[in-house]
DNA sequence: TCTATCATGTAAAGGGTTACATGATTCT
DNA sequence: AGAATCATGTAACCCTTTACATGATAGA
C-alpha cells in the first residue's frame, strides 16, 4: 500500500548517515550543513524539512520523544528499524561506472558513513572495487585526450589534465586507505562474510 | 521590456562556450554531453532544449541560417554579439570564496573556456585568484579537521583528509599552470591591459 | 515501402532555492 | 515586556529527469 518509495536524494541519505550517529532535529542538521565542511548540502529550509518528511513517511525516521507535539517546537528525529536497514543497504551497494563518471560526490559521501554500520570488510572492497572503476575510467579518458588534444584550447587542456590527475591520486589514495582499514581494524583473519 | 535574465544556469554557459567554438545544433551539443567526457552534462532533451529556448528568447544565441523553419528539421545555432558579450563577461569574472566552496565544476568549466574570447592575462589572473582561495579555504578546513577529527568515523576521516589533498593539489596545478600559461604565450611584454 | 536513425519538442513529476510566515524560548 | 534567536514550515518559481510524441531523412 504505501507508495512507491522512488529514489532516495543524495540529501536524504546524508540526512540518514547524520540521524544514524545520534538523534537530531532539523534545525541540527541544517546547522551542520551551515556551520561545518560537511559535504556542501544545502541548509535552506525548504529543502531539509521536506527531505524529513519525505524519510518519515517513507517510516524510515521517527520523533524521538513520546509526541510532545506542540506546535513549532524542537523536534529531534531518529532511525527506525526500517530506516536503519535501508541506510545499511545503501552503504553496502558497490559503486558503479556511472557513478564514477557523474556523481563521485555521493561515493564519498557512502565511504565515509560507511564505517559506521558495516562489518569492516565493506569498506575495503568498495574502495577495490573504486579503484578498479577509476582505473578503467581513467583510460578511457587518455585514450579520448590522446585523439582530442589538439582541438583543445590550452585552457581546456589544463583543466582537462588536472581531471586526470586527480582521478590518478583519487587511485592512489584509494590502495593507501585499503591499507590503512586493512592495518587498524581485523589485524588478520575474521573477515566474517557478509552474506 | 525583456524579462529580467535571471541568473543563467551552467548548463546555458556550457553550451554558449560549446557555440562560441562551432555553431551547432542541439543534437549536435546533445552528442558532446552524451558521447565525450565533457564535464558532465546532461544530454536530455528536456534539459539542452529548453536551455536554448532560453537563451534564444535572451538573444543570445540565433539559428545559423536564413531560416527553413521547416518543422523538425535540424536548426544550427550560433552566438550573438549579444551572446558574444555575454559570454565574454561571464568568463571576466573572477572566482568567488562561495564558489571554491560550493561549485568547483563551474569554476573549472569557466577556466576551460577562457582562452577562447579573452585576452591572456585573464587566466593568469585567475589562477592566481584562485589558488588565494583555495589555500584560504584549506587554512579553514585543516583548522576544522584539527578539531572534529576525534568525533569522525575511520572512514570519514579517511574522505576528508582526501579532500584536502585535491585542494593541494589543485593549488599546485594553479602555480604550475599559471607558469605554463606566461611561457607558452606572451613570451614576454605585451600584456595590454584589458578595457 | 519499411525501418532505423536523426532531430526537435512537450508533459508530468519532483527536488532545490528563495523568501516569507509564525510560534516558542531566552536574555536583558 | 521587548528583542533576538530558536525552530519549523509553506508557497512560488525554476530547472532537471523521464518518458513519450512526432516529423524528416537515409538505407535496405
Amino acid at each position: 500500500m504505501s507508495k512507491a518509495p522512488r529514489h532516495a536524494t543524495t540529501l536524504e541519505f546524508a540526512l540518514l548517515g547524520l540521524l544514524d550517529q545520534q538523534p537530531q532535529s532539523g534545525y541540527d542538521l541544517r546547522r551542520i550543513f551551515a556551520t561545518t565542511p560537511f559535504t556542501h548540502y544545502s541548509d535552506s529550509p525548504g529543502a531539509v524539512y521536506p527531505a524529513l518528511r519525505r524519510l518519515e513517511s517513507r517510516g524510515w525516521v521517527a520523533p524521538l520523544a513520546r509526541a510532545p507535539m506542540s506546535a513549532r517546537r524542537r523536534r529531534a528525529l531518529r532511525l527506525t528499524a526500517v530506516g536503519s536497514r535501508g541506510f545499511r543497504a545503501w552503504l553496502m551497494q558497490p559503486p558503479t561506472r556511472d557513478a564514477v563518471v557523474h556523481d563521485m560526490e555521493r561515493l564519498y559521501l557512502r565511504f565515509a558513513f560507511m564505517s559506521q554500520a558495516v562489518p569492516p570488510a565493506v569498506p575495503r572492497r568498495y574502495l577495490a572495487a573504486l579503484r578498479e572503476l577509476l582505473e578503467a575510467h581513467l583510460e578511457g579518458l587518455e585514450r579520448y585526450y590522446a585523439q582530442a588534444k589538439r582541438a583543445m584550447p590550452p585552457t581546456g587542456r589544463l583543466v582537462f589534465e588536472h581531471g586526470m590527475e586527480e582521478i590518478r591520486q583519487t587511485v592512489a589514495w584509494c590502495a593507501r586507505s585499503g591499507q590503512a582499514l586493512a592495518g587498524s581494524r581485523s589485524g588478520r583473519g575474521k573477515e566474517g562474510g557478509v552474506s
